[in-house]
RNA sequence: GCGCCUGUAGCUCAGUGGACAGAGCAACGGACUUCUAAUCCGUCGGUCGCAGGUUCGAAUCCUGCCAGGCGCGCCA
């Protein structure tokens, strides 16, 4: 039940009926909104058509409006109200028993109620984590983890083909500064006092990863060893780091399509492809013996090296190399999730990807970092040190649902507060519960129904006229507007505008649940309140899925 | 110095150029003989950082300041 675009529809084709006619004059249909008001007088949903027309028009908008009020052609027994207000908005004012009309429909379309055909045909790629497999993820990666997992479903749901990708920066000097703290670590178990590197890694983890090299391998053959052997003992820990990271990622519900190796990049010559393609076009030139890319051409602020003047190539040739791979592969949209710290690198990589003719097709979205504190008061966070709170630690702590609810409450381009005695309490503080609690109170409502003998009744025509509480209309309005909703958090890219909703079902949900039995004598009334409460369910838990939070039956 | 993000109620945060700026928490006062009280109902709480500008209309767009965070390498 598509209302804002049935509306839609209809004020264009009135406004195209009065130009047709005359009444109205005007070049092209400019912009405007139709949106459901914040103050309920102001009716259903609104729009500000003859606002945006009164300039071409060269009318008051008011008298605008009553123009195309008067060729209004909607459905029959939709509106029960159409007027003017304030500078000129035209306000809708659905019929009430015109709202039941979405039960039928969530009946009929069941879990799939929500889905969307929106981006059918569309390849979409989510790029997100990519943490450098050099240590554990942090709880700011569980951020990017949370938000990359709920935005892929959110794709997915809205008819999207997506693909979730992690890209693992396999290469370069931090796996030999990965393999030279191991080596350390080696020597410190076999007893040795060793000065550790100032630029080693020099977390706990570098221990348990000695440990479990000796008890594997044995010792390292040689105590003066070459860069290949350091190399080697590198790739080592990035392989068993990076299988911690997957397990965590499991733990916290995130499952990737591909993991893609930055190492991969180069042994399918894929470096030096998009060297080619971009010398061929001109784009890069030498200087001081290094290669280096126009970007200042495409808006970044100056140009990027390539190749450096010793040979080795940069981690920006690897991205674009990555890039050029990802649209060849025939993407219409790239995501990538980056922490916000790497900010200053999009407008390289944006200029890259324009150079390459691919302009408008990547999208960054920078995930803001996180503060952890407990009771209010920060937690000492850094990596240096090796004193981090790992997701792994906040997970076992708050739980998987508590964690991704916090982290999808919030825009990414917000700072985040993360309190962890906050995410662990179960009280209105921590509205994952509160959302969940209505999951299972449904759940629990069926169950006494199913002791009763009662089945959950499919929709009928005469539940209209039994569904008019304000509580009652106002959960029918947020169903059938929900589709909608999700339409435009997938548009947006903004997963938590779905969280914010879900919320205010809840909230709507409880607040019918205490006022109004839902199972009583009046056989008729309990079968037409436990088909709208089944709704309810059923958008609950398809929200909860996109968010990746359990809809627990009981709790 | 330059760039990016942020600044909204005591706290944590929503807010699509629209109408009187919202929620949760905290504080205060109420509601369990009921289909789950992890719930509900009510009260209190605002110079949307500051100053200009654009617009019929600005928390939202533009400019300048102020404050916090993060970046600014032939590192990754």
């Amino acid at each position: 039940m598509r209302l804002k675009k049935i509306i839609r529809d209809v004020i264009t084709a009135s406004v195209e009926a009065a130009q047709a006619s005359g009444e109205l004059t005007f070049d092209t249909l400019p912009a405007f909104e139709v949106e459901a008001p914040k103050l309920s007088e102001h009716g259903d949903f609104a729009t500000n058509i003859a606002l945006t027309l009164a300039s071409q028009a060269r009318q008051p908008p008011r008298r605008i409006a009553e123009t195309i009020i008067q060729g209004l052609a909607s459905p029959p027994g939709m509106l029960s109200k159409v007027e003017i207000a304030g500078p000129g908005f035209i306000n809708f004012f659905i019929e009430d028993s015109f709202w039941y009309q979405v039960l039928p429909e969530i009946y009929r379309l069941g879990p799939a109620y929500g889905d969307s055909d929106l981006g059918r045909g569309r390849k979409v790629q989510v790029e997100f984590v990519s943490a450098n497999p050099t240590g554990p993820l942090h709880i700011g990666h569980g951020r990017g983890a949370a938000l990359g997992d709920a935005l892929a479903n959110l794709l997915a749901a809205t008819g999207h083909e997506v693909v979730r990708e992690y890209y693992i920066n396999d290469v370069g000097n931090q796996i030999f500064t990965l393999g030279k703290s191991l080596y350390f670590r080696l020597r410190e178990l076999q007893g040795e006092v060793v000065e550790f590197p100032e630029d080693g890694y020099q977390g706990d983890y570098m221990k348990d990863l000695a440990r479990a090299y000796l008890a594997e391998k044995g010792a390292p053959s040689s105590y003066q060893p070459k860069e290949a052997d350091l190399l080697a003992l590198g790739r080592y820990a990035a392989g068993l780091i990076l299988t911690g990271i997957k397990k965590d990622l499991e733990d916290f519900g995130v499952y990737f399509d591909r993991w893609f190796s930055e190492a991969e990049l180069y042994r399918q010559g894929l470096v030096d492809r998009s060297f080619d393609l971009m010398k061929a076009k001109g784009y890069l030139y030498e200087q001081d013996g290094a290669l280096w890319f126009r970007a200042s051409e495409w808006g970044d602020e100056k140009d990027r090296v390539v190749r450096r003047s010793n040979g080795a190539t940069t981690y920006f040739a690897s991205d674009v190399a990555y890039h050029l791979h990802k649209f060849q592969q025939g993407f219409d949209l790239v995501v990538d999730l980056w922490g916000a710290d790497h900010h200053g690198y999009v407008p390289r990589l944006q200029a890259a990807v324009e150079a390459l003719s691919f302009k408008g097709r990547l999208k960054t979205i920078l995930v803001q970092l996180v503060s952890l504190l407990r009771q209010g008061e920060p937690v000492a966070m850094t990596t240096r040190g090796g004193t981090f709170v790992t997701l792994e630690e906040v997970v076992a702590e708050v739980g998987k649902d508590a964690a991704r609810f916090i982290f999808l409450t919030r825009r990414p381009d917000a700072h985040l507060e993360f309190d962890l005695e906050v995410a662990k309490q179960q009280s209105n503080e921590n509205p994952v519960y509160y959302v969940q609690y209505a999951h299972a109170r449904l759940a629990s409502v069926f169950r006494q129904a199913a002791a009763q003998g009662l089945e959950p009744p499919g929709p009928d025509p005469s539940f209209a006229a039994l569904l008019m509480l304000p509580e009652e209309l106002g959960l029918l309005k947020m169903l059938a507007n929900y589709p909608e909703l999700v339409e435009a958090a997938a548009r947006s890219l903004e997963p938590h505008r779905l969280t914010y909703f879900l919320t205010e079902l809840a909230s709507g949900l409880h607040s019918y649940y205490y006022k109004h039995r839902f199972i009583s004598e009046d056989i008729h009334l309990t079968q037409a309140r436990l088909c709208l409460v089944q709704g309810v369910k059923t958008i609950l838990a398809h929200g909860l899925f996109i968010l990746g939070v359990e809809a627990p039956e009981s709790m």
